[in-house]
DNA sequence: GGAACATCACCGTGTC
DNA sequence: GACACGGTGATGTTCC
């Protein structure tokens, strides 16, 4: 199939056609980049709706920092984690950190 | 202020303020850590409407990278606008032109 | 004392005067903004050299994230470490998350 | 692979040569660790190093956020006509004259 | 599974 | 000295 967008000469059909088809795909082309700038600018919405939660457990006086670090943690798989952290402690002995 | 969370003795009040008080502070944390997750799954979610609008592009014949390519230029054109008018300001700051 | 790089009228001093210290604010300006991407390019430098031994450490399979976190850790103050470490077991207990 | 510093036990091999590769594992994260230090210190050195240029133009009448102003869109200059570089290559790959 | 890319969080800096 | 911004680094995702 042709790549939709691309502007080569079709081997058959009259020239309306080929017009038709260039039209029609930049009119989808252009659906399509609509749809998605409308879906980022919600999505950049929610991203500074979480911001303000931030902000505003820090005004209540949460550690921003220590926050973050749960919702990490929550969403984190509890076996990863302890691996990860298994790890970390596996290096520390190497290095003497521990002990 | 005092950082939330922690748990030292107030200096005056009822140990049953203090219980009241610390009690609060998990709840207020709850519905902060819950306000945030709920936020962050509606993000998610949006992000995965905008891989598939990608995903249907691409399965009408569009190249995805050069659509990526497209809506990313676009928004450097708004953010370079935007750069452009902070940084007039700034000229003219430095100018001695504002304040 | 005037601002460097501007172009306001001196109330005294002849026209060549002026247009010297143009001149000389121009080339100090140029210098500065020299100066200033030559160090930032061997700022970049380094810190590709970085990635580089992290990818190298990797290559020899050490886990990347572990390492960074070794890093960090050895870069904080033991104390700072154990205070956010003791925050967020706080808020962990608080939501459940250990017992 | 193995990842490096996990002490499974090989399963070959004598206890001797397994001592000796966890050593050598050990010497090698201390090595990775104490060159990635040693770069970073030099990468802060540097930012010292830029830090204080920045001071000393602004010591002698620039105004120090104009000055960072040019420097950062002399970098989104370089950046964009790579970018613009890589759009040709991605636009001509779409549509077809490429591969 | 590795490379490139986009996003996100952290930190240093400037400001008020 | 707290807040805001910009720069930088790290993480997660996508594509090959």
């Amino acid at each position: 199939m042709a790549t939709a967008g691309t502007s080569e000469t079709a081997v058959n059909g009259s020239r309306d056609e080929e017009k038709a088809t260039v039209s029609f795909g930049r009119d989808q082309l252009k659906a399509f980049i609509e749809r998605i700038e409308r879906l980022e600018e919600e999505k950049k919405a929610l991203g500074d709706d979480i911001r303000d939660v931030y902000a505003e457990a820090k005004g209540t006086g949460f550690d921003v920092k220590a926050l973050r670090a749960i919702v990490r943690m929550r969403k984190q798989d509890l076996n990863e984690r302890k691996e990860q952290e298994a790890l970390i402690e596996t290096y520390m002995h190497a290095l003497g950190m521990l002990n």
